[in-house]
RNA sequence: CGGGCUAUGGCGCAGUUGGUAGCGCGCUUCGUUCGGGACGAAGAGGUCGCGAGUUCGAGUCUCGCUAGCCCGACCA
């Protein structure tokens, strides 16, 4: 992508009222744009990132054996009524029709999900069944706030799962847990895995996926040595306790973002929606379900909360907009000009037809800017072509990440490139 | 939903005791620049969030509303 070409602009100044990290460069980056509170209009740069993001995902739910499927956002009033939950969720949003209906924009799928797979599911053969999702969820909160971490509407992906057995459930349920570290860890992103309460939706299992960071609106609550962790939530205020009950450490308490979260639902669901299989000895048997969220938008807000410096934002490269940003500094002498230009717009078609994704400042614009843009945008690498490079038939290399720079030989440019 | 702060050009802001709106960035044109957000010149761009009220006169004072942000509560 040429940069002179992006319909998005960097901004010098970033919004006043962004106070968390993510709000502040993913606006001033053009990665996104508020259009409301806690509504976000997602740009080429932050798109891409958000695809990314969702493509890990997916890799990794296609390997648990996890089935992609897409769900209305338009859900039937009746479904909720048979829940109980169109009057208990208070953050369901209600949408009415021209008609007098009343329709609920999903919060969440389960009202969907399992009357849907209980039309197909009829026999303990069919199952296990897993199914997931990435889309927009809409909840109505009191309060949206820290750019896209907390919105109305936002990016999530679901899974389901559905045993016939509570032995079955819970090995699934554990595979989950393993796959989400190892999903969250591709993202570039360490999560402690916290035991959470199920709130009013189930007594059962419960985990949260937590990013530690000070952008987080959860306390979670570790213990350093055994690495235990528990939201404080789950404390009851009067009994708090200050050491480790397996190996008496000193508990620490931490800020988490919560980016994932998963269910042991039970029967709940299926018991609504009577939904139910033949068993081996031909008689009726309860379904059970699992569900396991991961807030992809959120997700990607948390990767700039963990990944930033004072100038901008420091993308881990499985997620990166671009791995190359590749900037051009003009010269005052009209003969190396040509050949800036001549090697700048080899490199970037060479680039190209290696796969290589790049983004090309190949804007009139002075060096500070470049530069500054470069930093705020956050790609992996830095190549730059300017006077001085082409004295040494070189570019520079430098790692957004990293202090240092050196000087790559032009030739040697494209096997560099393989490596990054 | 309670409390607080804010609302002036695309963005960031100033605007005094009430007198009819200004700066920086950005944008357009021309010229000079070119390794950490360059400079000069000339331009374009605003019903001052919305609605009432007070006043000869309101960006400025009063009331109502709306929106955004922060704290809290809430967060299947």
């Amino acid at each position: 992508m040429r940069l002179s070409r992006l319909f998005t602009k960097t901004s010098k100044s970033a919004p006043a009222d962004a106070e968390t990290a993510n709000a502040k460069y993913l606006i001033q980056g053009g990665f996104v744009h508020q259009e409301m509170a806690g509504v976000y209009s997602w740009l080429p740069l932050g798109l891409r990132v958000l695809h990314k993001v969702e493509n890990i995902i997916r890799e990794e739910m296609d390997k648990l054996g996890a089935q992609e499927i897409r769900m209305s956002a338009l859900q039937p009033k009746e479904s909720w009524e048979i829940t109980g939950r169109w009057n208990s969720m208070d953050v369901l949003f209600k949408v009415p029709s021209q008609t007098n209906k009343e329709y609920a924009l999903g919060p969440t799928h389960e009202e969907i999900v399992t009357p849907l797979v209980g039309l197909f599911i009829h026999s303990y053969k069919d199952l296990p069944v897993a199914v997931y999702q990435i889309q927009s969820k809409f909840r109505d909160e009191l309060r949206a706030k820290s750019g896209v971490m907390r919105g109305r509407e936002f990016g999530m992906k679901d899974l389901y799962s559905f045993h016939a057995t509570q032995g079955d459930l819970e090995n699934f349920y554990g595979k989950v847990m393993d796959v989400y570290i190892k999903l969250f860890h591709r993202c570039g992103i360490d999560t402690k895995v916290v035991e959470a309460s199920g709130g009013p939706f189930t007594k059962k299992l419960s985990h949260e996926f937590q990013v530690v960071s000070d952008a987080g609106e959860d306390v979670i609550v570790i213990c350093p040595k055994c690495e235990v962790a528990q939201n404080s939530e789950m404390f009851d205020p009067g009994a708090v306790k200050k050491n480790c009950p397996t190996c008496g450490s000193a508990y620490e308490y931490k800020k988490g973002i919560e980016i994932g979260n998963i269910f042991d639902l039970g029967s709940k669901f299926a018991d609504a929606f009577k939904v139910q299989l033949m068993d081996e000895a031909g008689e009726r048997q309860t379904i059970l379900m699992g569900c396991y969220g991961i807030g992809t938008t959120r997700l990607v807000g948390s990767i700039v909360e963990v990944s930033h410096d004072e100038r901008g934002i420091i993308w881990p490269k499985s997620v990166a907009p671009y791995a190359v940003h590749l900037v051009t500094l003009k010269s005052k002498d009209a003969e190396i000009q040509d050949r800036i230009d001549e090697e700048s717009e080899d490199l970037y078609d060479t680039l190209i037809k290696e796969g290589v994704e790049v983004l090309w400042d190949d804007r009139d614009a002075s060096p500070g800017e470049k530069l500054a843009d470069a930093d705020l945008i956050g790609c992996p690498l830095r190549i730059l072509i300017s006077e001085k490079t082409l004295k040494e038939d070189s570019v520079e290399w430098k790692f957004r990440g990293e202090k240092e720079m050196r000087l790559v030989n032009l030739r040697d440019v494209i096997e560099e490139s393989r490596s990054i």
